[in-house]
DNA sequence: GTCTATAGCCAGATAGAC
DNA sequence: GTCTATCTGGCTATAGAC
């Protein structure tokens, strides 16, 4: 009950998050998408900050899921890997799922520095993404030349991309042409200069 | 006099909205930060939004007096004059002068879409950076398979990449590298499969 | 644990004197 | 045009009954 409650909790606080952003997200709205009233979501999470500290918690569990599903493929490259990786970010973010975090709210930032499930998810995937990316320029899928943090941000940086939002606007696009156009220019621009 | 007020508070608000970012800013603190009186801000300007926006005019003035230096440099490929105009945004992204607006929040989109200069402004650089686009496609530094916008979507998003501030935020690089990786990995990203 | 009602605060915008 | 002082609304968070 309780659990199930709180899932449709942190569903509604990720729509929203994805749709508005942390600011212009409001509680009221948060606990109007549930159909509870405001005060009752305050029983389950003490702040706004902790409601989407959830959701970036339940964002990163489902990242975790792919990505380790991924390290069980038999027989592809670790770039393949990667590749689809930011293919579902991408696909969740046409999706209108991505929650959107501006890196710049500081009390969102403390919340999110002092929170140990977060802080720990965030380290596996970042772990496993790492050694691919290391993998991956040592099969010269990807230039050795680039520091290997370099790749790692600009991985998680696709998430927040808007051009595949932007591009969806015009309806000109369908997703599939719109994920391939990105994915392709992104993992093309770091392979090595020929 | 008034023009150097004006000037003034433009400047503080660029400043503000690079740093924080439209909703973090407070009017209170553009006031502070020119040494005024809020309400004398409102003399000026007639709302928070309409600050924003006359730092986004402003931006956009710069903009195109970078773009309009290099269309008249002789001899350069189109893709070179594109590298450039982007290099400057990186350049001034990691300066901490890029003002960053949500592109959620719809007040603030409402005041930009309805700002005549702005628009003027922003259809003369895309004009430009279009006819770069489509050369550069004829002369195959940058892929034909793409469609135009794609790529300019693209390089307007240049503008608001976390990841050289986030380069930047680790310490471990000098400006010129962050901004020669980035730089070569969108490119090198746009050209034509080999 | 859920609700209604409200406290407390902060930020955008304004009044009105000078 | 600049100021001080204030209004107004909305949002986070809480009190307290059930």
């Amino acid at each position: 009950m309780l659990r199930v409650r709180e899932d449709a909790i942190v569903a509604a606080v990720n729509r929203l998050l994805a749709d508005k952003g942390f600011d212009l997200m409001t509680v009221d709205q948060v606990a109007a998408d549930v159909g509870i009233a405001k005060a009752s979501l305050y029983k389950h999470f003490p702040s706004k900050e902790a409601l989407a500290a959830a959701a970036m918690v339940r964002l990163l569990q489902r990242l975790l899921a792919v990505v380790d599903v991924q390290a069980q493929v038999v027989g592809a490259r670790a770039v393949q890997r990667l590749q689809a990786v930011v293919r579902w970010a991408l696909q969740l973010q046409l999706q209108g799922e991505m929650p959107s975090l501006p890196s710049q709210n500081s009390s969102l930032r403390a919340e999110l520095i002092g929170h140990k499930e977060y802080l720990d998810l965030l380290m596996q995937v970042s772990e496993h993404l790492g050694a691919w990316i290391v993998q991956a320029q040592a099969e010269a899928d990807i230039d050795p030349g680039l520091p290997p943090e370099v790749v790692l941000y600009s991985v998680y940086a696709r998430a927040c991309d808007p051009v595949p939002s932007f591009l969806k606007a015009t309806g000109q696009h369908e997703d599939a042409k719109i994920v391939g156009w990105v994915l392709d220019c992104f993992f093309r621009g770091l392979r090595p200069a020929a």
